[in-house]
DNA sequence: TATAAAAATATTGTCAACAAAATCATAAAT
DNA sequence: ATTTATGATTTTGTTGACAATATTTTTATA
């Protein structure tokens, strides 16, 4: 038996939504992992129903994948499916540097070396799951300095089935970014060179992919409310 | 009264998400309309449940806006939303014609051909509603033949938006697309020269959304039945 | 011991009824 | 006539129960 969890107040839909892809992102609900309605909805002091658009949402996303009388399942992308995921984020992503670069204030640069600062202390303190995350938060960011907020949600989907693919194809101690490779791109927008950073992003996203070798496993299953838990 | 609809069977949940999406974009389900639960569960002969999991998915794609505890609506896009739609577009879709035009083999030159066609068609007959479909069509037909599936769902929701946004922003008797550019683009894949094929898209973009001007209305109600019957 | 059938359990899919909230219609008051 | 309050109706939000389907466990058999 698990310690049971403090039944706690009804969460929101977006709370729910936000802490299961949390969870994805920070490896603590690997591919394939089984995602039972009324442990869910246990867990987050909701009933069925209301887990049932939360699946439906996330099934959208990609994130989840449905099976008829079978339940909802943790993603666990495909060789295909990661290469269009990055084919869309090669076009995207560098565009946005391109942009951000084209318009660069004192403000945007200063949270952006913010965020390079919470990377490099993470990194300091061997503090792993706050390296991954904030590693994909970067991309976030940028996102959303660009200010589409239809590109932010765009990308953070596209985010979070990135960390399934790399859970997958990449070894798992290895950060899916470098962080000298963000600090780089930060420089070319703070320069106001567009091109370069526009370039640079295009080198990041080759790199990580072409850190992938395609030969996953998705691993067996664990304990639901832990990983929900913090 | 209207002639009650058959009840017919129930139909499954991407029918009723086809169908919905299909009314958005033949301009049968204008932005701002009302979507009643249960007048739609009637509609399709399924419970308010399955309906309510379909408003969800569509609320996703942006196509349709929850108020709390007032209901589904189909969306109007701001002016803001429209332009960044189009942003995302801009950066998609040269990308898709280029990949095209490097791989443009035989089969797929005739499907663009084909397509080409019942535009030509629709056009000479004067049947609006049809050619309203065909040239947002054609667009997804690109995205489905460049292979990327998730382009191809990223493409389809953009399209959906798109159809909303002309039909606030741009007069309602031009067709979105004007045939003739759909033509040079094809041309320019056939001949394999990706960089002009690229350059139409962008213009062929850019074309649409000058063709707006930001001042539209959301239009008043009328029957979902007839809407969604045929 | 290994395999196959059968029962028991767990999980999802569906539904109808109720409660809460918003909308609409009506009536009262300025 | 316009506005404001009141009540009736519509519509959404939530819940629990049940049926249908998978999964697991047990039992029987080779």
């Amino acid at each position: 038996m698990s310690p049971k969890p403090i039944p706690a107040r009804p969460a929101t839909q977006d709370e729910m939504v936000e802490r299961i892809m949390r969870a994805v992102v920070e490896r603590r609900l690997p591919p394939g992992t089984k995602l039972i309605e009324e442990r869910l909805a246990g867990i987050f002091g909701v009933n069925r129903a209301r887990i049932r658009a939360v699946l439906t949402r996330l099934a959208h996303e990609g994130i989840v994948t449905l099976h008829a009388n079978r339940g909802a399942f943790v993603s666990a992308p495909t060789e295909q499916q990661a290469r269009e995921v990055f084919e869309v984020r090669r076009l995207l992503e560098p565009a946005i540097v391109q942009t951000l670069a084209a318009r660069a204030e004192r403000a945007l640069v200063s949270r952006l070396n913010g965020h390079l600062r919470k990377e490099a202390d993470a990194l300091a303190h061997a503090d792993q799951r706050a390296l991954i995350r904030l590693t994909g938060e970067f991309h976030l960011l940028l996102a959303e300095l660009a200010g589409n907020a239809l590109m932010l949600r765009l990308l953070r989907e596209m985010e979070t089935l990135t960390s399934l693919i790399i859970y997958l194809y990449e070894s798992p101690d290895l950060p899916a970014c470098r962080g000298n490779e963000h600090v780089a791109i930060v420089e070319a927008i703070t320069q106001g060179d567009g091109a370069r950073a526009a370039r640079l992003m295009l080198a990041h996203l080759a790199q990580v992919e072409a850190g992938l070798d395609m030969r996953g496993q998705a691993p067996a299953g664990f304990d639901l409310a832990e990983a929900l838990g913090a």
